[in-house]
RNA sequence: GCGAAAGUGGCGGAAUCGGUAGACGCGCCAGCCUUAGGAGCUGGUGGCCUUUGGCCGUGGGGGUUCGAGUCCCCCCUUUCGCACCA
């Protein structure tokens, strides 16, 4: 028997044969199913943009709408968002919150080329069957203000930014090595190399020399870092930006040629306090400077070294506990703090993408040095001493220490140079600056900062996203597309299969990329390369408010509306790639005077990771679970409820299936409450339990608590907790057996809301409140001197153990805590034949014997 | 290796300006109701002991304190991120 059946005709028969009253039995789908349909006709859900007094943007990040639906991890980040939104709303914000689709890219590329399915087939059902799911889940977005990135009015406008990158000279076509994925056929960012390996398909990924596009991301570096400082956003996902942008602060340094000659090495170093044991240089093999050094004799052992590194592919060459190789080019170079010649080595382990693609090898004090000048016999040069190791009196430039089994790399103000001409004696952490500034004096160096972020390569040799808007004409170069012209519409293509040689599928297609220069009229070639997914998902919500203005990408007067962006949730795999770039777009488009703001996300929160017996839900490991089995069983308050009770809702939590039971019991508690609560008013026992129309003392004060416990914890994204104090508040209402009254159960139905839409509405109604509730009902206020009664039971300990809890009036002096805890039977027992030493008494907390 | 977070009953998890550890829920136990129960109701439920009482207990070991899950030091484990970044 199918599940939901069974659990009809149960309830069926428990209606018929268990229930005395005639109190309707709670349908979760009936009540769903008509709430939904009246908050679509009623549009209760649409903000109006124009006159919102109080705008309020509640943004998700959009998902990519998969062939399988929306899974349960999806799920339970749009509840946790939709939970904080209608709290917000109920609060009295006009929310906006408004979905989408990240439609394009190589997921789904791959996916149709799977199933044989053109994706422009594929996706528009793809995203009926979502938002049937998104509906059904009853999230509470506005529907008229969707963003579909595969929609020609979209990207229409993606192709738009791209365009006013160019116009700033932050977008730029150069040649350059490129992670090149052999499975996946395409480039990708280095933020998409994980490991080494493709983060798609886990392929180990490769280098290719091509011509892309490249947005100067590592212009901003200073101002993403910096902005990070103040930026509401939790504190993981600032660290992991932090060290994504990787700021290293450090000097570069000139080491000229030794023979005459005006060509230098520069290298980049965050230790310029041990130049003066930098006994040889070490360039990256891909260095361009690599043949000014290559001496005839060296030149076959260069060639060859060359040629087995380039055979290396990434994974292997990045271990870092592979045994150091390298090369002698044959040539030499000056240090310019000693002005002693020093070899110059080509070794694999220096990086060409970081620095200068060069370094100054330290061995007595850099690691890595150390291991490839014992591997050479290189000579290895102490010039910092441990702390305390130099004799007071003794001469620091003459003192030697002795090599150890590592390099020492400690440089603190207790360690100081050796062996380093002038600046002998001084501490380590002080002597690189005056060094640096020695050095710049002869223009040998100079103070630089270093970040590890680059370039932004946007350029991808794939199908399935929009076409990068730039025409290559041979008169005139480079000639954007003109704004008007836009969009470069992205046609269908039925072979769109990447090929290993790096030609985009649109290159063979002579129909789109035949144009004519818009500049001079002449034979011209489009670009046939797209864009990366990334660029589509880096401005969508910029689109959101904007979407009815089909002349702009953004309109002003509803960007200075709702942006930016009040509070925004998602998951923390996208703390670098996502936030990143979506925070430099929105920098460039302020710099250009598009937005009056340069941080998109005032609150950005990460939900945790949904998992399952033990490990995250994947395909492969077969645990993923659909909502809709969940909601067709439960319906979708119940399932809602338990998604944000299972556990802290920025640490995720383990999806088990009995776990449902407490929040489908706790529904279906709240349904009797009411309709206990209306009977026993039908029935004339309308005030029951108070003559005078007051809640019980006890009653009153737990529902304070619980509106200040509710309303702190849904404003922090603590769903667990708040749904458990609205679980024993009901606990206290049905505490005695009696009926609850109308104003114990209304403020409940209220503070549900968010997390039971559907119930709570329907109870609102019952209840002879205006629908929706949503509009009509006031989030209720706690009352601070209702918090607490008028006498406190404290714990009495005898020296820190616990003895027993006496109950005194509140702000009770310690002198009268003492008398009554001496009452106390447990208490005196223990301080029989011992001298109190000292009392100690927190008032309202604590009163504690100090004995013996 | 570096960085971040975390370790609490059978389970998910509460509680950190130091102040009754285990809220809330699952599960389990007992009783009630029922022809029946993956239904409902009531009560119980950290461990141990010589059980009107007491001891132990928040990964392990030290420390500070009248008092430590919470603060300090050392160690172990797990998860995640970065990883030859000079």
């Amino acid at each position: 028997m199918s599940r939901p059946l069974h659990f009809a005709i149960m309830a069926a028969k428990q209606a018929h044969l268990t229930r005395e009253s005639t109190e309707p039995m709670y349908n979760p789908t009936d009540v769903e199913e008509r709430w939904q349909a009246f908050w679509e006709q009623n549009r209760t859900n649409e903000p109006n943009l124009n006159e919102a007094a109080d705008p309020f943007y509640n943004l998700m990040m959009f998902p990519y709408p998969s062939a399988e639906g929306l899974h349960v991890g999806n799920l339970y980040a749009f509840t946790g968002a939709d939970v904080h939104g209608r709290f917000q709303r109920l609060r009295g914000h006009d929310v906006f919150q408004p979905a989408g689709f990240d439609a394009f890219g190589i997921h789904s590329e791959n996916f149709a080329l799977k199933v044989g399915v053109h994706p422009m087939d594929l996706i528009p059902g793809n995203i009926a069957n979502f938002t049937r799911q998104l509906k059904r889940a009853g999230i509470m977005y506005d529907w008229t203000h969707t963003v579909d990135t595969t929609d020609p009015e979209y990207y229409r406008w993606t192709q738009w930014i791209f365009l006013q990158l160019y116009k700033a000279g932050l977008a730029e076509k150069k040649e350059a090595a490129v992670n090149w994925c052999p499975s996946c056929k395409t480039v990708l960012a280095n933020e998409q190399v994980i490991s080494g390996r493709c983060e798609r398909c886990d392929s180990v990924v490769g280098q290719k020399i091509l011509s892309q596009w490249f947005f100067k991301i590592t212009e901003f570096s200073q101002r993403l870092l910096d902005n990070l400082e103040w930026i509401d956003w939790s504190e993981t996902t600032r660290t992991a930006q932090r060290n994504w942008i990787g700021r290293s602060e450090g000097a570069t340094l000139r080491f000229r040629l030794a023979e005459e000659s005006d060509e230098a090495v520069s290298v980049f170093t965050t230790r310029p306090d041990t130049i003066f044991g930098a006994t040889f240089l070490v360039l990256a093999p891909e260095n361009p400077l690599v043949d000014s050094f290559v001496s005839g004799a060296q030149r076959a052992a260069v060639d060859e070294y060359l040629a087995a590194t380039a055979a290396l592919d990434l994974v292997e060459r990045k271990k870092a506990d592979k045994e150091k190789s390298g090369v002698f080019t044959g040539g030499w170079a000056v240090n310019p703090a000693t002005g002693e010649n020093v070899p110059v080595w080509i070794a694999d382990y220096v990086l060409m993408e970081y620095g200068t693609g060069a370094i100054m090898a330290v061995p007595a004090h850099d690691q890595r040095d150390f291991e490839f000048a014992r591997t050479y016999g290189l000579p290895i040069l102490p010039v910092v001493a441990p702390a305390g190791s130099v004799d007071e009196g003794a001469d620091p430039a003459q003192v030697s220490v002795a090599v150890g089994d590592t390099a020492f790399v400690e440089h603190s103000v207790d360690e100081i140079l050796i062996n380093s001409g002038s600046f002998s004696g001084r501490p380590a952490s002080q002597a690189g600056l005056a060094i640096v500034e020695s050095l710049a004096e002869r223009g040998l160096g100079d103070a630089t900062v270093n970040y590890r972020l680059h370039d932004w390569c946007i350029s991808r040799q794939r199908y399935w996203g929009p076409p990068i808007p730039v025409i290559y004409c041979e008169e005139c170069g480079v000639v954007p597309v003109p704004e008007e012209d836009l969009p470069v519409v992205l046609p269908r293509l039925e072979q769109f299969k990447p090929s290993d040689d790096g030609i985009a599928p649109l290159a063979k297609s002579a129909d789109f990329y035949e144009v004519e220069c818009p500049d001079c009229g002449g034979a011209a070639r489009r670009e046939t390369d797209v864009s990366d997914t990334f660029l589509d998902s880096a401005w969508y919500f910029l689109r959101y408010p904007s979407t009815d203005f089909s002349d702009r990408a953004m309109d002003p007067d509803m960007t200075r509306r709702w942006l930016p962006v009040d509070t925004y949730i998602g998951g923390e795999e996208h703390s670098v790639l996502h936030l990143l770039y979506s925070r430099f777009i929105t920098m460039v488009l302020h710099d250009l005077g598009h937005v009056e703001f340069e941080e998109p996300y005032k609150k950005f929160r990460k939900h945790g990771l949904l998992i399952r017996n033990g490990s995250k839900m994947s395909k492969s490991r077969g645990n993923v679970v659909s909502p809709d089995q969940y909601i067709g069983s439960h319906g979708a308050d119940t399932f809602r409820a338990y998604l944000m009770f299972l556990g802290p809702y920025t640490e995720g939590g383990d999806f088990r299936d009995r776990g449902i039971a407490g929040p489908h019991r706790f529904m279906q508690k709240v349904w009797d409450a009411v309709h206990a609560s209306l009977e026993a008013e039908a029935g004339g026992e309308a005030e029951a339990g108070g003559e005078d129309g007051r809640l019980d003392e006890n009653i009153e004060r737990k529902l304070h608590q619980t509106i200040k416990q509710i309303t702190e914890d849904f404003a922090d994204l603590c769903f667990n907790t708040g749904i458990a104090a609205l679980m024993e508040y009901l606990n206290a209402i049905r505490a005695d057996g009696r009926a609850p009254r109308r104003a114990e159960v209304e403020p409940l139905v209220i503070m549900l809301a968010p997390v039971a839409p559907h119930l709570c509405e329907e109870l609102w109604g019952l209840l002879g409140g205006q629908p929706s509730l949503f509009d009509h009902a006031v989030w209720p206020e706690y009352n601070a001197s209702k918090l607490v009664a008028d006498s406190v039971r404290i714990p009495v300990q005898v020296n820190g153990k616990l003895r027993g809890t006496v109950e005194v009036p509140r702000g009770a002096n310690a002198d009268t805590v003492r008398e009554v805890a001496l009452e106390e039977e447990g208490v005196r027992r223990h301080l029989e034949g011992v001298e109190v030493r000292k009392t100690i008494h927190v008032p309202d907390r604590l009163l504690n014997f100090v004995v013996g």
